[in-house]
DNA sequence: CTGAAAGCGCTTACAG
DNA sequence: CTGAAAGCGCTTACAG
């Protein structure tokens, strides 16, 4: 790579000093009350010379990156890459530049990252925080670090963090399939302790309880994080064969990524939607507009997420806010609703 | 945030110099012949600490951040999120981060992006460099920076890149329908000049022309890059509305966003597939499996891309190639026969 | 075997 | 109105 131009050597080509060049290209000519026309001259040699501060020297010597950290589960996760488009345009509008990284829901994986990105310096982080992130989310907390959660939270650390209401969508939703008559309602979820998916089979049991079917935990499903086509298969195979008895007529899948492959099985069982079964997921990837029939979603609000995200991130960063007060925020989900609960 | 420890405390805290401690950090203890005790008592001091080098300071002192910059069109997409994902792995392997922008095919966006990436230094970049960055790429070629085209390359501008062979895959898909017994086959595309895409489309008649049916312009269909729902609409039904008289019997997706478009518009137009109308699509999204029928599909090696791209880059990067001589790659894509052509 | 010193490219008090 | 100097936290010749 060539050697780009410095400071130095546009000071030197003009005969004027390093200080004077970096207040006018910082655009702070007339605050130091420098020469119109010495103004005009330096901006234009800096053009010519095509002159680009180097980051990591203005990085040294300010403290500040303009760098930001993503940490998801999975950028190949279309709710994760859409969520970090937002968070992408969203720092754009403040100079912010984004590095991302996969964790895997994986704790050691996730501590690595973030040390990784400490060191470059990242002014602060978005995480979405695996179940075994709790210290070191509490080591951010300690060394004052500026960060906010996303989708997740630990109740017993405080922190800033946004979250959607995942024990009232799960509700809502449970009570719409009881509502389209359904009675026998499974729901398949991740074998996780995160809180989000937690409180989505809590609501979706209360659903249950409230409305006077009752709760049956033979319906409720966990498969695994890595879960694997087979996996699914033979939960849903499962759920299904217990059918010819005993019907199971609904589905509340708690992700979107089981529930693509659940579809799948379904298709494949040739077990019809809705006729036989009745599908809700969390989460409104494009492909469940495309199936027939279309799927019925709870859509998280990216967009907001993603928004709020930064906002509150950048807050902390210029220490608007204390590092005392937490914000913690949760939005509300759009049920979206389509063709397969009749 | 708080303040990090830095070489210099450890150094003062032992009572030895930064030399000293620099060296046995970065592993060179033996090297130097520092003595045994020495490295232990370093290491250790380092270890309670939880000293994090700084890596502004690093990359300063060395010219290498360790970080690539990756500019796709837009992160959000399934296609990109994959790639975005593999190239992600990869350069962890090597101790590399990646920042990521997502340009939306706008050029002036693009430069931007590359230019706040060379502040930040990046080490080199994997680009989806949209039509009209020609210049852009060319001034990269000068500088000597270091980078890989992925998915698309100009004729034109000697570069690496890394593309599939799109005018194969085109022409054999448009083969299989033939050979399936379709007659009247459209191609539905993007109104763009990235040679992608017109490489599949000139596939597409290649075929027709080859195995004696003949092409017609009329059945080339183009919609603009940001297309709405409804611009599709509108080009599906004309498609098949002309298909009264003269049936359109196939349609050809050259890139899958809009093939899931226009399976949502087949759907709501109550056409059959495959029965009134057979379809390929180019790219893999987990969506085509759960549709019904399952939609048959021209796969990108992702992962091969991925590395490669890296591979490649880091070569580069490491000046194990000249920069005079380019990787041109060229990669086979699968083709995945499903239920979507009868 | 270990340390003092220079320097990467900036910004920012401080001085005049 | 402008400049000389210090310093951000490292690494790396150089010296002994």
């Amino acid at each position: 790579m060539k050697k780009k131009t410095s400071l130095k050597e546009i000071a030197a080509h003009l005969g004027v000093s390093k200080t004077l060049v970096s207040m006018v290209l910082n655009g702070r000519g007339k605050e130091y009350r420098i020469k119109e026309d010495v103004i005009k001259k330096v901006e234009k040699a800096a053009r010519e010379l095509n002159y680009q501060p180097n980051k990591m020297a203005q990085s040294l010597r300010t403290g500040k990156t303009k760098t930001i950290g993503l940490i998801i589960a999975d950028i190949a996760n279309p709710f994760f890459a859409t969520l970090g488009r937002e968070i992408e345009n969203e720092a754009a509008k403040y100079g912010y530049s984004v590095m991302f990284c996969s964790s895997d829901e994986n704790p050691k994986k996730f501590k690595q990252q973030i040390e990784i990105m400490q060191r470059s310096m990242v002014d602060g982080f978005i995480l979405s925080a695996p179940i075994g992130s709790e210290e070191q989310i509490g080591a951010l907390n300690s060394a004052q670090v500026p960060y906010v959660l996303i989708d997740r939270y630990f109740p017993n650390i405080p922190s800033n963090y946004i979250v959607v209401d995942n024990f009232e969508s799960a509700y809502n939703a449970t009570k719409y399939l009881i509502q389209k008559g359904r009675k026998r309602i499974a729901n398949v979820t991740l074998n996780t302790k995160l809180k989000a998916m937690k409180d989505r089979t809590d609501g979706y049991k209360k659903s249950l309880v409230d409305l006077g079917i009752g709760a049956d935990g033979s319906l409720i499903k966990e498969v695994s994080f890595s879960h694997s086509n087979q996996e699914i298969f033979n939960v849903i195979r499962n759920l299904t064969e217990n059918s010819k008895t005993d019907p199971v007529d609904a589905i509340l899948f708690s992700s979107s990524k089981i529930a693509l492959m659940g579809i799948q099985c379904l298709l494949k069982l040739g077990i019809k939607v809705p006729e036989d079964v009745a599908i809700v997921t969390f989460d409104n990837p494009e492909a469940l507009q495309i199936c027939s029939p279309t799927i019925t979603a709870i859509a998280q609000p990216l967009e907001e997420m993603g928004k709020k995200s930064i906002n509150i991130l950048l807050n902390q960063i210029n220490n608007k806010e204390g590092y005392e007060s937490k914000c913690e925020v949760e939005l509300k989900t759009e049920f979206l609703i389509r063709n397969s609960c009749g």
